[in-house]
Formats: C-alpha cells, structure tokens, sequence
DNA sequence: TTGCTCCTCACGTCACGTGAGGTGGC
DNA sequence: TTGCTCCTCACGTCACGTGAGGTGGC
C-alpha cells in the first residue's frame, strides 16, 4: 500500500536510507492519516489526492455525491439480499431450481399482470416456492387475476406462509390486512383457521367480514357472532345467514344460532334490520327457529309478520334461498 | 458483455456467420439468461460458470456466502453513510475541517475513554460539530468524564442538538431518556427549557427528578410539582427544597409555593415525610411560609412541632441551609 | 552465515469499457 | 459510395496483492 501510494505520488516518503529503504518523516505520517481517514469516508484515491492537494476542490458536493451514492448502493444491496433469502429459503439442491426461483421472483417484480399471473401458473408443481416473497407479493398486488394466482400458489404450498401472513395482520394499513386475510382463507389448515379466527377482532369490517364468512364456510362456529353482525348490518347478509343456516346443520349443539339471532332481534330497532334477521331464520333448520318465526308472524311491524308468514308456508326454504347465493357470479 | 463472456467460455456462440459475426442459437439466450438470472444473485462470472457447468456444485453453501456477505456489506454501508451525514450535516468549506470532524468521529467511537474525551476537549471552538453524533454518542456514554465533554460540546453548539434529543426523550429505554435529559440540562436556550418541562411528565422518577432541578435552577415555576414531588419522596429533597425557596424569591406571584407543601403536608401522614416538608419550608422566606410554620409548632408530631419551633427561633435559615448545599461535592 | 525486512519490476485481480484499425452487408 | 454494425487486438479501470529475484543491516 505504502509503496502504490508512492507510485501514485499520494504519499512520497521525505528520503531514502542510504540503503533505499522509504524514509518517512512525521509530516508524511501526518499526511498517510490524512488519506486514510478520507478513504474512510469512501473517497477514490484520486479524490483524495484532489482533496488534499488541490485547494479549489470544495467538499460540500462531492460529500453530498457520496452520501447519495451510499445510499443507492445500500438500497439496492438490500434488494440483492432480499432475493438472496428468498432462494435460500426454498432450499434449493440445484442450480435449475435456484433459476426456477429466481425467474418466479423477477416476474413477480414486473410490472406486467399477465407476466406475473403467467410465471405463477407455469410453476412445477414439485418445486418449492419462496412463500415469504408470495405473501409479500400478495400484499401490494392489486391485479384480481394474478392475486388469484398468488393465493392459488400459497395454498399449494401449506402452512408455510401463515407466519408472514400473520405478520401482516399485524399491520396499521387496512389494506394490507385485507389482503393477508383473504390469502389465509385461501390456506386451508388449522393454523390458517386460528388466524382467521384472530382476524375477527380486527378493527376493519371489511377484515372480519372476510374472515367470518371463510370460517363459517370451514363450519367453525367461531364465525357465528360475526355472521349475525353482517345480517345485522345487511352487508354479505344472504351469505352470512346461510351459513349460519349451515353451522347450525353442522354443529347444533355447540352454539345457539336461533337464541343469538333471537337476541339480535331483540336489540334492533330498525324495520330493515328486523327484516333481514327475520330472513335468516327461515335458513335456521329446526323446530326452535319455526317458533320464533311463529311469534314472529304477530310482530308490530307489518312487513316481519308478513315474511314470517310465508318463510313458515314455505316447504323448505332452506335449501332454495342456498341454491341462489350460489348461483351468483363472484361473491367476493 | 458478448464478446467478455465468449473470450472466458462463459456463453459461447455456437456459430458464426460467413463475415465472422457472432451467431447465438435459442440455447445460447437461455443460457444467456441463466447467466443474467445468476449474476442478479451476486455471483461471480466464474461462480456463474461453475453453477452451470459443475453438476457437483450445490447451491445451498454458496447462497449463503453469498446472503452473509450482503448482509456485512449492508452493514458497512450503513456506517459509512451515517458517517458521510455527519460530516455532511457540519457544512464543511475546507478539507481540512472534514479532517478535524473525521478525527472526531473516529475518535468517539474509540473504546478508550480518555482519547475520546481528549478529542472533544481539543476541537476548535470556531468549526461546527457534528451535533447528531455528539448526541448519539451522549446516548451511550458510560464514562462521566467523557459525558462531561460530550454535554460541554453539545452547550456550545446551542441548540442545534435538541431536535435529536427531543426524539431520544420519546426513547423505550429509561436510560436513554435520563442520559438525555442530563445533556439536555447543560444548553440553555429557551427550546432546552420547553424540552426539560417535557420532561416532567416522564414516566421515570430520575428522568422527572434530572428535569425538575434543573428547570427550578432557570427559575422555571413549572418545576415546582416536581420539586414538591421530590420533597415528599425524600429524593434530592434538599436541592429542591433549596431551589423551591430561590423560586418564591424570584417569581413570588406567579406560583403559590408555599400554598403547595401545605397541601402535600394536608396529604402525607407519615412522619419523615411530614418532616421533609416543614423543613423546605424552613426555605420560602415571607410571611407566608412562617405563618405555617407558627401553626406546625402545635402540630401532633413532637419533632415537626420542634422542628417548627426552632426555624421560626433561627435569624435567616434560607441562606444558611443554601450554602451548605453549596458546599456538596459533585451534587449529581 | 542466517534470517529478516525491505527494494524494484511485472503481472494478476474483476467485469467489463474504450479506442484503433479493419470489414461485411445495405 | 455512405453509414452502419460488427470484428479483433490491446490497453485502461480500481486499489492494491503477489510472486520473482535481489539487497542491506543485525
């Protein structure tokens, strides 16, 4: 180093011994951490000649030029490890899967949707995916068609991506927990179950709507509150009441849907609110939602008695008003 | 590019045509591509090949290098631009100013204590400081001696260290909050001020205690809760029962002291605590405070009775009690 | 005499970029 | 004929590191 400094005329030794050795006095010293502590501030060996020899070079710019450089450098240091920890997180034996992954994670960094949607769908289904990169992924992917896809390759790959969905419902941005939600109802586990089931405290409707009708769906009477607030607010209340009218199938004994619709009734004041409650039992199987309906038929409010009136003439309105909700095109 | 990766075996063309140009068949894009997709990963022309070409080469090892390394560059970088931002941050005309900071920094991140101190001792009062450093490393000083110099540099930067530590007051760690206030003590300016009232509403009784003593040395009545706080804790309650007598001096109208340790005398019912506060108000001269004082000689506690009868026998007893408190060595 | 440090000269590293001088196809 | 792209060869970049072969002082 010392002898390239000189042959760079950075820093010259003062004199030679008589022997030829490098002689350096104290200003060349002073001079030698006068570099270094430069070069410490990344500064090119050039620079740094410029710095101390020429007294026209200001060091506001080129400090300022520095910083940003550093900064441009660490961003995209930062990306290069983030690709890096995806791959390694997929364990790859063979370079043709570190390629797999690698052209997965460029195309879900285009900006193409097609490009995007077409590079998940085209995945061998035997290789493993970077499932954080996924859930990343599906947090910001506003194109319907490729978030199909993600959740489609999320719940290929299991449980595995629950932890970062998790992660994500943590989130201040409703949006985003809007999204890892409906990605875990595409996971169907008994952990996804659990963060569904978590998901149903969450401040946002829009979350606990999602997450209520999924787990009604995997009849888990967990949702049951839930899908009596959807009816209750008359948002998603046809599918909300027949799932409750299928739970109730499912699991009688557990949770008493008739009595928590009963008391809903009861603290609703609004006739379209009583209206659409009084809809839902008509999906509630069984003798226990035939007699509030029975009561219901004498109800003060003229439009309930009615309905009550002819949910209870009906033979088996269960199984019609199901049929029509599933005959809708995309409940989502 | 082309021509680089032909000459090292990496991509080679698999013809040429009848002028000599280089001919690239479907598989030498792709294997093109392969390259472009590894070297997105960080490696190497020759790790590329050897990727390719060696079947024994196994990935896993290598994207783990790879990972570790990114991560220590990332880290290195980060320094380095916290570094260019101090010495960013102090506008340096010359050079040789960027070496005086340079040296101050490097200097302060030095694990010996007394060469950290001698560099901030030695600084030029007329070149500005890197303040955001000096407040970082205010924030984990250990050696008094060196957090001395740190706060004696920080007052002569004025105030251009408080927005850095008005955001360590908003820190979690108890200790850095107290560090804080304590360097926030020693700059005396009006934003300082309003920075210690902040204080007072610290979680931690040190941070709160730091913030009230020193206020009350500005002869800032919003001290005074605290202060009477202090007194009736027995926590420094001398200073502050000290300083609680200079404010009635110096500010009598705009706060009614003595009308507050009356109240936490009417609210504390054990003995030492009874006493502290009769003693403090051995401190407020006027009539006021002697009016209570006359009333505590029939008080139903002996000693703050006698307590009582010997202030009120004593010619000046604020002075004297000062200038023994004075006398205290080092009194933080 | 034996290690030891220093010397110079020259080449290697890494992934290209950049001329100089020349050529093939429109 | 005129641009244009491509070709090869060779050198430069950046901050040193590494031998090879030699030498001075203990």
């Amino acid at each position: 180093m010392l002898r390239h400094y000189d042959k760079l005329g950075l820093v010259r030794p003062t004199g030679r011994t008589s022997g030829g050795y490098r002689e350096y006095v104290d200003d060349d010293i002073r001079r030698l951490f006068h570099v270094e502590s430069l070069r410490t501030l990344g500064l090119s060996l050039d620079e740094t000649r410029r710095a101390l020899d020429d007294p026209d070079c200001a060091p506001v710019e080129l400090v300022g030029n520095l910083a940003r450089h550093t900064r441009a450098r660490i961003a995209s240091e930062q990306e290069l490890l983030t690709r890096l920890e995806h791959v390694d997180a997929t364990a790859p034996t063979r370079w043709d899967d570190v390629l797999r992954i690698v052209h997965l994670l460029r195309a879900l960094e285009s900006g193409s949707g097609s490009l995007r949607q077409q590079a998940l769908l085209s995945q061998d289904p035997s290789t493993s995916l970077p499932v954080d990169a996924l859930v990343e992924a599906v947090l910001s992917e506003d194109d319907p068609n490729v978030a199909g896809a993600l959740h489609w390759s999320l719940a290929r790959a299991g449980g595995r991506g629950l932890p970062a969905l998790a992660a994500a419902m943590e989130s201040d941005a409703a949006e985003v927990r809007r999204r890892a939600v409906e990605a875990t109802t595409a996971v169907r586990t008994a952990d996804a179950t659990a963060l569904l089931r978590r998901a149903l405290a969450d401040d946002d409707p829009t979350v606990r709507t999602r997450a209520a009708l999924a787990l009604g769906d995997r009849g888990d009477t967990a949702a049951v509150p839930t899908l009596v607030e959807l009816v209750v607010a008359g948002r998603r209340d046809v599918e909300a009441a027949e799932l409750l009218g299928s739970l109730s199938e499912t699991a009688p004994s557990t949770c008493d849907i008739v009595g928590a619709l009963q008391d809903a009734l009861a603290a609703a004041h609004d006739a379209p609110t009583r209206l659409r409650l009084t809809q839902a039992l008509a999906e509630i199987p069984g003798a226990a939602a035939r007699e509030v309906l029975t009561r219901l038929t004498a109800d003060d409010d003229r439009t309930v008695a009615g309905t009550a009136t002819a949910i209870l003439g009906r033979t088996n309105p269960g199984r019609r008003s199901r049929s029509r909700v599933r005959e809708d095109a995309d409940p989502w």
